[in-house]
DNA sequence: CCGGATCCTAAGTGATACTG
DNA sequence: CAGTATCACTTAGGATCCGG
């Protein structure tokens, strides 16, 4: 069973890294730091992810209970994304890592479209 | 080409993920921590890895300059692998992903071979 | 002892088109 | 609007054998 394996974590660092080292995961999360958002909000946030990329791991987020999901059944139909209490909780995770990450791409002179003043 | 796409991190985070996000890159790193390790005691340490993705993984660390590589010229030939200041920055990093893991694992109640005492 | 070379599988990712 | 289906591609990761 792969599940088994995917249980077998060397260290902490690999359990966390499962939750958030997907492709757009990192970012899902940031954004939904402030507020919570609509599907297409997300979609236009993030332009790079197709929406089968952006519902893969904004699934993928769900089933590990990071974020909920909530249908507005009107028309037409809008989905809401936002952060659960345990998701909140890896909040200074990312934060520590964009720190670091920021500070890294300075060395390089490279930008990334979120930064971490977007945080506030 | 593909290096340029790489550089296109959609955040800070990703820039992180891509130094560390590897299989076995944080627990090297983790045990690096403590003091430089040869080869051979890294192998001992993380048994799960084969010989050749130890090396893979020593190989992107130090192409990423979080570690330094040191060959001893005696017989048996022996290499030291050890954290350069680069590397060292990035703990409190781990640090933090290490404390989030552990307490999200002990909520599953499982265990890691590593764990966050092992860094005293 | 250290690790490169080769081959292979599985997972992640991407583009496009399509549906409730 | 909010996804799903399908196909193709790339990459990470693993097994095994071989060389310095």
């Amino acid at each position: 069973m792969t599940q088994q394996e995917r249980s077998m974590f060397n260290c902490p660092v690999e359990a966390t890294l499962s939750l958030i080292g997907g492709k757009y995961k990192p970012i899902i999360l940031w954004h939904l730091i402030k507020e919570p958002l609509h599907y297409m909000e997300l979609q236009r946030l993030i332009p790079g992810a197709t929406p089968k990329m952006l519902s893969q791991q904004l699934r993928g987020l769900e089933t590990s209970g990071m974020i909920s999901r909530e249908v507005i059944p009107e028309k037409p139909p809008r989905t809401i994304y936002s952060l659960t209490e345990f998701g909140k909780s890896i909040i200074p995770v990312l934060d520590v890592m964009c720190t670091w990450g920021t500070d890294y791409l300075n060395g390089l002179n490279v930008k990334t479209p979120c930064q971490k003043q977007e945080r506030g």
